[in-house]
DNA sequence: GTAGGGTTAG
């Protein structure tokens, strides 16, 4: 059918339908998308000049109603030789669809229909709007022999004075492991924008050459000839996992200069700040864009809760668990994983149990946070038990949930299991186990009483044992008192990180249960003369949006009076339930005089006075330590549990102790 | 009427 010239002045109708057409974005859509487009073939002879636009808006709207067999359908009917006029239209229609494809992530299908693009003759020649296409889906699969084919093409064409092309062959080379053919293309760019360098800076940062992704980033703030922008922020991320201090400040510097902080800006200081520990930096500057009305999106949440976890920031935590309700998140599985764990990490078993039981998708991440929830908290049995069923649901186990599994054996005792579970993991699903796993055996066998067994594990290991490892080691020989073994393992610490207190706190400790009193105060003179100072231990506490810190003998904080009065008469009232400070935990500061004065006032204790003095009765006490924390404060957080009817949470680097009335979640197996 | 760099969970 040929439309006649009567036709043509119906373009009218036609802008009409292709309005229509535009607005068709969803597979819902669908079938007024086919209406329009039979009655666009009625009213447009091929040949109009509206008929080409026409076509792009058709291929558009159907892969945006993920109709990409239509959408492929109107591309071959705008390439056959007879449509001279619409000679480049053609490459247009190529470019629409391929953009479609790897929109959808389908690389492979977008580089076959690039490769069918010069076959087809000149009107369908693959042009500037192309090669970054292709080169985006070789990155993507990791095809460097392609992408190298075709950036040799785009040279040959010229085309490699382009920016658009340029940049995609920057980042195709980062991303295929060439980060120095990256650097060549950016190095030999006659001219360069912002988006050039954040190429630059992001591949070097997903190249892993991190210190060169930060030399990039700040030649280029400091040549000050464009703004760094949302895109630099995001691109200099990846670089800073385990970043130096300095350049943390540096990035966050050039953080506040930004005139407009779009939200990725946001995003990635708050990402590059929980990478590194940093989370009560990461907390406040989450505070901070609520204060100032920047409404967070899911990433912004997802990226805030783990330090909020990290801190038991709980109820900030709870804040952004109601945001997320209000905006109507969920579900979504990144934050209902990330939620889950923020609860747990809380002490809120409950309300970790609650957000894990109504996800309507679970993955292997949503199981292993529910997992360590139990094990942190010493229910081992529910560990294992919720990693049988991961597995029922046919899940896959990977590294990190045989670590939340072995962990929880640890924490319960649960020996046996966890040696099955060590077995099966490395016999049927051939993980290689990671010092993480070997700590968690050393310290279940260790802990168990098998301390030569742990020894011996130690040896066999194929990867060389690191502080963790002897750390447990030591820990299970103090508690054995295991004096032959518990001596190699400190030798080894000391060796390894000779800077680090705890380690001689604890080999004085065995020596003085032994009664070996030489040995103590040959230990203690070594500390005193390598002049080490104990790593100061602190424990932190949220109030209201606040978070404060506590260090031993603390008096920096306003209320320190009240503090210790509160201290004094807690103090009173549980050595009168049967508190006796702990002779071996007096060892901990074997620098002071004063050890029992010294004891009473390790940073736990405070901090759970300052809550006692701040909060309401029903409120649960939160304290979060940089340590283990000691037998000593322990017990007396069980006795003050009981005696002011509180719910205390105490959590320490590895574990969670959850009191009530006395009783711990551990069991006093820690 | 099309194209480049870039953020999130165990």
């Amino acid at each position: 059918m040929h439309a006649s010239r009567s036709h043509l002045p119906a373009t009218g109708d036609a802008d009409a339908l292709l309005r229509l057409v535009a607005a068709c974005r969803a597979p819902a859509h669908l079938p007024s998308l086919r209406a329009a487009h039979a009655r666009l073939l009625l009213l447009l002879h091929p040949a109009h000049p509206s008929a080409a636009p026409a076509r792009v808006k058709l291929i558009q709207a159907y892969a945006a109603c993920s109709a990409l067999p239509a959408a492929h359908a109107v591309l071959e009917s705008s390439c056959s030789p007879d449509r001279g006029a619409a000679a480049h239209a053609a490459t247009i229609c190529f470019n629409v669809l391929i953009r479609a494809l790897t929109a959808a992530s389908l690389h492979r299908d977008a580089l076959r229909l690039f490769a069918s693009m010069r076959p087809r003759g000149p009107a369908c020649f693959p042009d500037h709007y192309t090669y970054p296409l292709a080169l985006k889906s070789c990155a993507a699969s990791k095809d460097l022999l392609l992408g190298l084919q075709i950036h040799t093409a785009v040279a040959k064409l010229r085309l490699d004075a382009n920016l658009y092309v340029a940049h995609s062959a920057i980042s195709m080379y980062a991303r295929c492991g060439r980060p120095e053919d990256a650097y060549r293309v950016f190095d030999g760019m006659q001219h360069r924008d912002l988006v050039s360098w954040n190429a630059m800076i992001s591949g070097f940062a997903r190249a892993g050459l991190f210190e060169r992704a930060v030399e990039v980033f700040k030649e280029f703030v400091a040549l000050q000839c464009s703004v760094p922008d949302a895109g630099t922020m995001a691109s200099i991320l990846p670089a800073m996992g385990n970043a130096k201090a300095d350049d943390i400040l540096f990035v966050r510097k050039v953080f506040d200069e930004m005139q407009f902080k779009e939200l990725i800006s946001w995003n990635a200081m708050l990402a590059i700040y929980a990478n590194n520990g940093y989370h009560v930096k990461a907390v406040e500057l989450y505070l901070r864009m609520e204060k100032d009305g920047v409404e967070p999106d899911s990433v912004t949440l997802a990226t805030v809760l783990p330090p909020c976890g990290e801190l038991s920031a709980f109820s900030v935590g709870k804040r952004i668990h109601e945001i997320i309700k209000r905006k109507r998140m969920l579900p979504n599985l990144l934050l209902e994983n990330a939620l889950t764990d923020m609860y747990a990490s809380c002490g809120c078993l409950k309300d970790a149990r609650e957000i894990f039981d109504s996800m309507s998708a679970r993955d292997v991440i949503s199981w292993t946070s529910i997992i360590s929830a139990y094990g942190k908290h010493g229910h081992g049995r529910e560990s294992v038990d919720l990693f049988e069923k991961m597995l029922e649901q046919g899940l896959e186990p990977d590294s990190v949930a045989f670590v939340a599994v072995l962990a929880a054996c640890s924490h319960a005792g649960l020996l046996g299991v966890g040696k099955r579970y060590f077995d099966s993991m490395t016999r049927r699903y051939h993980i290689t186990p990671k010092a993480e796993h070997y700590t968690c055996m050393v310290d279940l066998l260790g802990r168990a009483g098998c301390i030569s067994e742990a020894y011996d594990f130690i040896t066999a290991m194929p990867i060389e044992p690191n502080v963790r490892v002897w750390g447990a080691l030591l820990q299970a020989c103090r508690i054995h008192s295991n004096m032959d073994i518990g001596i190699v393992a400190a030798d080894n610490l000391f060796r390894l990180v000779p800077e680090q207190t705890g380690y001689y706190v604890l080999l004085s400790n065995m020596y003085a249960r032994a009664g070996r009193w030489a040995d103590v105060t040959s230990v203690r003179s070594v500390m005193v003369n390598k002049g080490i100072k104990k790593l100061p231990g602190a424990s932190i506490v949220e109030l209201g949006d606040r978070v404060y810190t506590f260090h031993i003998g603390d008096r920096c904080h306003p209320q320190s009076e009240m503090i210790y009065q509160k201290l004094d008469e807690l103090l009173k009232r549980i050595r009168g339930i049967g508190y006796n400070p702990e002779v071996e935990a007096t060892l901990h500061d074997v620098e002071e005089e004063d050890k029992e004065g010294h004891l009473l006032v390790h940073s736990e204790k405070l901090a759970i006075a300052f809550l006692l003095i701040n909060t309401s009765p029903e409120t649960p006490i939160r304290v979060t330590m940089n340590l283990r924390t000691c037998g000593d404060c322990h017990l007396a957080a069980k006795l003050i549990s009981t005696i002011t009817n509180r719910e205390i949470i105490l959590k320490d680097t590895n574990r969670i102790h959850h009191i009530v009335q006395g009783v711990c979640s551990c069991g006093d197996y820690w």
